[in-house]
DNA sequence: CATAATTGTCATCTA
DNA sequence: ACTAGATGACAATTA
């Protein structure tokens, strides 16, 4: 039974403990029913989801899709029925939750097949975040969100052509190639390199986009409430109650796993994933997610791997206050990243459209207007200055050790 | 497990 | 008054 060879086939690896990826699981499918990964489509191989092209040029009239994906389409008609099945027995397995919901996210893209801004969002955001995704009420996905996104972030993000082919490679080297900052010359969301022009004239200036961040606040409340400093963040009115919204759905199944421990306050109400606040009612800001999914800090190809792990502490360092360990040890190697990430990820809390690097190094002058230029609230200003400050001191002290270390060894040794 | 080294952060001072 | 830089101290993490 095919069904039954792919459903062990992922229950294995999730067995060994291997992280599994959305792309890893389609290509167990792939394989399963002999479809070529490369043109598999999606919306029959898995959901009713438009064809999406995940192709650098975009070309809005060409609908006829390729050849092989007809031949594809086809096939997976054919074995549509049993991949149902199989999804059904995946979705039983806990750990493959998030297939669901990225399944589920194609779905809710079917319903609205001429939903491009709804559709690019997905292209570039959806793998990273398919709760927010799935969650998204479509009727209400207002157009902000993938453009905001599109416009501010990925200015070169292909625009996707809903009734295209889902190329599933491509989508992940596409993907991979946005986020991936070792894949990709482009430094996306790592602005400190542009000019403050460039920066002021990115979209995301829009107090909606920053109010977004409390529907992603809303289940960690506490990430910014735990600014090292503990300046601040307490006057957000993200930070209302701790505890609350989305919490672990969006975190755990969340393909960054943004499993921070700062969110060990949400475990205990996993289910409760309801908005705070009218504001809230936006299920996440793509400019959030999509600046930290691009953000050069995140280790993106490891949390993608581990995306569907739901460990709370796999990913990200506690601040150095909180008693939980913040790495495990097969993360020793993305210290450094990890590390940065802390503030990243606060800054994705209060949804900073700015990269820590960029806050960190712009002028004062340039920092003065882009504060002005953004209509920021408390929270974000105190988060801002406090990851300028970290920053700066950081910097600081690496300096002041060469320092001394030089001056040992020129003394001294 | 204990220890030293490393690193990030905070507090404080100075320019 | 504000900011940046320097530095000591502390805590967390790693080797």
């Amino acid at each position: 039974m095919e069904a039954a060879a792919v459903t062990s086939s992922l229950q294995n690896k999730l067995d060994l403990g291997q992280g599994l990826s959305f792309d890893e699981c389609l290509k167990i499918f792939a394989d399963t029913f002999q479809l070529e990964a490369p043109t598999m489509t999606y919306h029959t191989a898995i959901a009713p989801s438009p064809h999406i092209e995940v192709n650098q040029n975009f070309h809005p009239t060409e609908q006829l899709p390729a050849p092989e994906t007809l031949q594809n389409t086809a096939t997976n008609a054919e074995n549509m029925q049993e991949m149902e099945q199989v999804w059904e027995e995946l979705l039983s397995i806990p750990e493959l939750q998030c297939l669901g919901n990225q399944v589920d996210g194609f779905a809710d893209l079917s319903m609205y097949p001429n939903q491009e801004p709804l559709t690019e969002t997905v292209h570039s955001y959806m793998f990273h975040s398919p709760v927010s995704v799935m969650e998204k009420p479509v009727e209400n996905a207002a157009p902000v969100f993938s453009n905001d996104f599109a416009g501010s972030f990925v200015p070169n993000v292909p625009t996707v052509n809903t009734n295209q082919t889902f190329n599933v490679e491509s989508f992940c080297d596409d993907i991979f190639t946005l986020i991936d900052p070792k894949m990709t010359n482009v430094p996306l969301t790592d602005n400190s390199g542009q000019s403050l022009t460039e920066l002021l004239n990115e979209p995301v200036d829009d107090i909606k986009d920053l109010s977004m961040c409390k529907a992603f606040n809303g289940n960690n409340p506490s990430d910014y409430n735990d600014s090292d400093s503990g300046v601040s963040v307490g006057t957000s009115p993200c930070a209302t109650s701790p505890g609350q919204s989305m919490s672990s759905s969006v975190y755990g199944d969340a393909p960054f796993g943004y499993s921070d421990s700062d969110m060990d306050d949400m475990d205990s109400t996993p289910e409760t994933v309801q908005a705070k606040n009218p504001t809230e009612e936006f299920p996440m800001s793509i400019t959030e997610d999509a600046f930290y999914s691009l953000s050069p800090f995140v280790p993106l190809d490891a949390s993608f791997e581990t995306e569907s792990h739901n460990s709370p502490e796999t990913e990200l360092p506690v601040r150095p206050g909180h008693s939980k360990t913040p790495f495990t040890k097969d993360k020793a190697s993305s210290r450094q990243e990890a590390r940065f990430t802390r503030d990243e990820q606060r800054a994705k809390a209060l949804n900073v459209p700015f990269s820590v690097d960029t806050i960190v190094n712009l002028p004062v002058d340039d920092f003065n207007v882009l504060m002005s230029k953004h209509q920021f609230n408390d929270a974000q200003l105190a988060l801002i200055r406090d990851i300028r400050r970290r920053g700066k001191n950081k910097v600081a002290a690496q300096n002041c050790r060469k320092k001394e270390n030089g001056e040992h060894c020129g003394a001294g040794e």
